[in-house]
DNA sequence: GAGCACTGC
């Protein structure tokens, strides 16, 4: 049935794919595991001759199948062994389920419920949020000042502001800046067209100058009452700082006619006239307000970023326009693509700000070569007669390393030395060569002036091993004349002082960082950046519904952000570790997240919002999602039940879009707060919609690794981890020994905190839209908050269809999901290592392919948790056997037992449709034999 | 037997 091959050049693709397009074979097997890439281009041909391919990996092969996913059952059981799980339920469990389900159906009058449609679930949805963006543009009017004197009134403050000598000083400060320039053009322009893309290099203060001439001019003109500025940014972070430098410089405190508002954080009253949030702040409050009345001028901010939520907001934002023809709208974007903005808004014109920083030289690795007399060599140089288009089929490489690899170096580098050239002949851009990094250090060191050195590397693993290179050196190792500090997202440094200030005088300072120095921390007194070249990067593989991490060469976009980050105090110098020519190959920019990304949750926000066809609205998008991509987050939409067959919000759909959450998370929370487990329900929703709390040290890991075990116990679950680390953080808050706490177990106090105010705002939300009384407190919505199998089972409802089998294999366990087929545990999980499981299923919220494909964590389940709150149940004809998740998962028992669960699903069913449709109805009281009975099995 | 880019409601 399959066809094998050893492994396939490019040419022979096309003829392969033809052989299998036009025979009886089902899969062609490629024995040599080529990689994503691999897949990629073949999953590309495959859609042009019309095809759709799946690939999976089985042992050391990729095999890919024309066979749609439906038909798994056939290959289950040679990909997997027999995948079907026999039920063995005692007799005695058999009969007290019955009899608790005998008795709740004489008395919930739950029976015939049958309604579709849900008066009550659209009135919720329309409540308001707290927390929100509300429109104040009338709000001193309301408050009894006519608008008239209050316009006059800010006119008042701004002159009088405006005439002390420290704002005089600060005025001769701002007039030094480029933006200060184009000052009266920008505001004709901002008068004359609805649009308008101004673009700028850092430091030219447009985002700290635009929006205050804005409110200027129009406080000036007695129109300060009416007018109401938004700018959005893409980070908390930066909301808050330009908003304080913004009130700073206008001599006022935050939260006066300046403020920022930020999830669960804001500063901004009445007065407010100019505010500063995130996109996602606004975006929700379009849910609300899709006319964003009140709002005179919108500025949007790094849209060159091109981040997920900025291009969601741009489609939006085109469509209203016409409706708002009193609107303004500012696009503020890097100089790189502001014409592509522009284009979009029907070619509205377009602004340029010159940059204000210090000239940064660059370097190349050729010429880092010459400098340093770095010897690279090549691990196959070694054998005889290693051509380097021989080394290239040995190493996993990518089209610019490639490129590299088929130059003629003797001719393209007449000019260098001969070492080098050698050098460049071994150099692979498929590895870093971190002997190579630590030897451009060492020649700053030793040659160049003073200054802290930025270097950019991809991630834990090479910061790891670039730190032990440099403490075993002999002159960088010298750690009273050197400070090397590690920069990485999940590692505990982040926070502390000394990566901001500035080291004593005969000190230098070296931080070895990943894409956290880009963008989100800035380091001011940087004058050498050394820059890998590389990034993790996110990639969305639509064909196997797998989310990839992969290291990935940068754009250019990046590698001018990173090399800036030399220049911010006087002029620095870039080294860039890999050859201009490959720098001259890299694409302009970073890919749109857009089509990086599942889509689930934007696909849920669009249907919210009230904007048609998901398919129809993305494709409006500046660079339109991949069909495929938009129909798996439909049709897992449809699977979670949060849309119908027809593409429309269910009563369940529209409780998620009040939710800020992934739509499988927000569903974990409401059948937690239905299945009287809130409290952990609240913990682990913050936790798997904020980040993971836990932290890696650098030297520490084993200890951290264990920390973390110790809290999950024995449950096998990393989610249990989660929420008994929070609890204890609480109870060590509670009694004064927070800080200790997460010292010594590893954990991130910033991140537990946003946790805990997550849970706050969840806790509201749930409130608004009737799931709970906040009046009554999480303890009234709590009952089995404490049972291990009643929290598996709503972490089972919540993070369904992420399902994995774990198999027996002697003494180990292997794993496999449907989609991708075999997968690994996570190495950080509490789950990794384990070798036998107590029970059959894992359930998962992230896979991500990274080295491998791996769960990164996972919670122990049984088939009840499945059967009871998993995906819909296909009964066989037999009467003896059950599968879900399209054939997948296949259960089989007596006649007996198969009738008692589908009994009892049909009932917990019934009752979870009618508290969503009627979310005041108190299941606890109603509903409690169902549910005593299901509590009942999933102890058994 | 071995690993963790970064944001945001």
């Amino acid at each position: 049935m399959a066809m094998e091959v050893e492994k396939l050049d490019e040419n022979e693709w096309q003829t392969k794919l033809r052989q299998l397009n036009e025979s009886g074979h089902k899969e062609l097997v490629v024995k040599r595991n080529f990689g994503h890439d691999g897949q990629n281009t073949l999953a590309e041909m495959a859609r042009q001759h019309g095809l759709h391919f799946h690939a999976y990996n089985k042992g050391k092969s990729l095999v890919f199948s024309k066979v749609p996913l439906p038909d798994y059952r056939a290959d289950l059981d040679e990909r997997h062994g027999s995948a079907q799980k026999e039920i063995n339920m005692s007799t005695e469990t058999e009969r007290r389920v019955e009899n608790l389900l005998a008795k709740s159906i004489g008395t919930s009058g739950i029976i015939g419920s049958s309604s579709t449609s849900s008066p009550t679930s659209s009135q919720g949805s329309k409540q308001s949020l707290p927390n929100m963006v509300t429109t104040d543009g009338e709000s001193r009017a309301r408050l009894g000042v006519p608008k008239e004197k209050f316009s006059l009134e800010l006119r008042d403050m701004q002159i009088s502001k405006k005439s002390t000598p420290s704002a005089r000083a600060m005025q001769s400060f701002r007039e030094k800046l480029p933006a200060y320039k184009v000052k009266e053009e920008f505001l004709k322009a901002v008068a004359d067209n609805q649009v308008l893309v101004v673009s700028g290099e850092t430091g030219c203060g447009k985002t700290t100058q635009l929006p205050q001439f804005i409110l200027e001019e129009e406080v000036s003109h007695l129109r300060g009452a009416d007018c109401n500025i938004i700018c959005t940014q893409p980070r908390r972070i930066s909301a808050i700082s330009v908003a304080a430098r913004i009130a700073s410089e206008r001599g006022e405190n935050l939260g006066e006619t300046v403020g920022y508002q930020i999830r669960l954080e804001a500063k901004r009253s009445a007065q407010t006239r100019l505010l500063f949030c995130t996109t996602g702040v606004l975006l929700r409050r379009l849910v609300q307000e899709p006319d964003l009345g009140g709002v005179s001028h919108l500025l949007v901010d790094e849209i060159h970023e091109r981040g997920m939520n900025e291009d969601f907001l741009i489609i939006i934002l085109r469509d209203l326009l016409p409706r708002r023809p009193d609107l303004r709208l500012i696009l503020m974007s890097a100089t790189i693509n502001a014409d592509l903005f522009s284009k979009y808004f029907e070619n509205a014109p377009t602004i340029h700000i010159p940059g204000l920083t210090f000239p940064v030289a660059e370097m190349f690795l050729e010429d880092v070569l010459e400098k340093t007399h770095y010897k690279i060599v090549s691990e196959t140089d070694n054998f005889v007669g290693g051509s380097r288009r021989r080394r290239q089929l040995s190493s996993k490489s990518d089209p610019l390393t490639e490129m590299f690899e088929d130059v003629d170096i003797n001719n393209q580098f007449k000019s260098y030395s001969i070492s080098t050239r050698q050098s460049l002949e071994a150099w692979s851009g498929a590895q870093l060569d971190l002997g190579l990094v630590e030897a451009t250090i060492e020649y700053i060191c030793r040659n160049e002036g003073d200054g802290a050195i930025l270097v950019f590397l991809t991630g834990w693993d090479e910061i790891s091993k670039l730190l032990e290179k440099i403490k075993a050196n002999t002159l960088l190792g010298n750690s009273s004349r050197f400070l090397v500090l590690p920069l990485h997202g999940s590692m505990p440094t982040v926070n502390q002082r000394e990566i901001f200030d500035r080291p004593p005088s005969n000190m230098r300072k070296i931080v070895l960082a990943t894409n956290i120095a880009e963008s989100s921390i800035t380091i001011d007194d940087v004058v050498y950046v050394i820059d890998c070249g590389k990034a993790k990067e996110t990639s969305y593989d639509a064909l196997n519904k797998l989310a990839c991490l992969l290291p990935s060469w940068i754009s250019k976009a990046s590698a001018h952000q990173r090399r800036g980050r030399a220049g911010r105090v006087q002029p620095g110098v870039c080294y860039r570790l890999y050859p201009k020519l490959v720098h001259e190959a890299m694409l302009q920019y970073q890919l749109p997240e857009i089509l990086r990304t599942p889509l689930q949750e934007l696909c849920l926000n669009i249907k919210s919002l009230q904007l048609g066809a998901v398919a129809t609205f993305l494709a409006k998008a500046l660079q339109p999602p991949d069909h495929l991509a938009v129909q798996n987050a439909i049709e897992l939409l449809k699977t979670i039940g949060a849309l119908d067959e027809i593409e429309e919000l269910t009563p369940l759909g529209h409780h998620l879009c009040m939710l800020p959450l992934d739509p499988n998370i927000g569903k974990m929370l409401l059948m937690g707060s239905i299945f009287q487990c809130l409290d952990p329900a609240l913990t682990i929703a913050s936790a798997l919609a904020h980040r993971d709390p836990f932290v890696l040290p650098i030297n520490r890991k084993e200890e951290a690794d264990s920390a973390k075990r110790s809290f999950a116990g024995d449950s096998c679950s990393d989610h249990i981890a989660l929420l008994k680390a929070f609890d204890t953080w609480k109870d060590a808050k509670r009694s004064g020994r927070a800080r200790d706490f997460c010292w010594q177990n590893f954990l991130s106090p910033m991140t537990l905190q946003m946790m805990d105010d997550m849970r706050g705002q969840f806790l509201d939300l749930l409130s608004d839209i009737g799931f709970v009384d906040k009046a009554k407190g999480i303890k009234a919505y709590n009952h089995y908050g404490h049972d291990m199998e009643m929290i598996s089972a709503i972490l089972c409802a919540g993070l369904y269809p992420n399902v994995i089998l774990c198999k027996k294999r002697g003494k180990r366990t292997a794993f496999y999901s449907k989609d991708v087929g075999k997968v690994d545990i996570h190495p950080a999980s509490v789950n990794a290592g384990v070798h036998l499981f107590p029970l059959p299923y894992l359930v998962y919220s992230e896979k991500v392919k990274t080295t491998s494909i791996y769960i990164r964590d996972s919670t122990n389940i049984s088939e009840y948790a499945l059967l009871l709150f998993g995906g819909t149940l296909k009964p066989s004809k037999t009467g003896e056997d059950i599968t879900m998740l399209g054939g997948y998962l296949h259960f089989s028992a007596p006649k007996s037992v198969i009738q008692l669960i589908q009994r009892l699903r049909g009932e917990l069913d019934r009752l979870l449709q009618r508290k969503i449709e009627e979310p005041r109805l108190d299941v606890y009281s109603e509903g409690k034999g169902v549910v005593t009975a299901a509590v009942e099995l999933l102890h058994s």
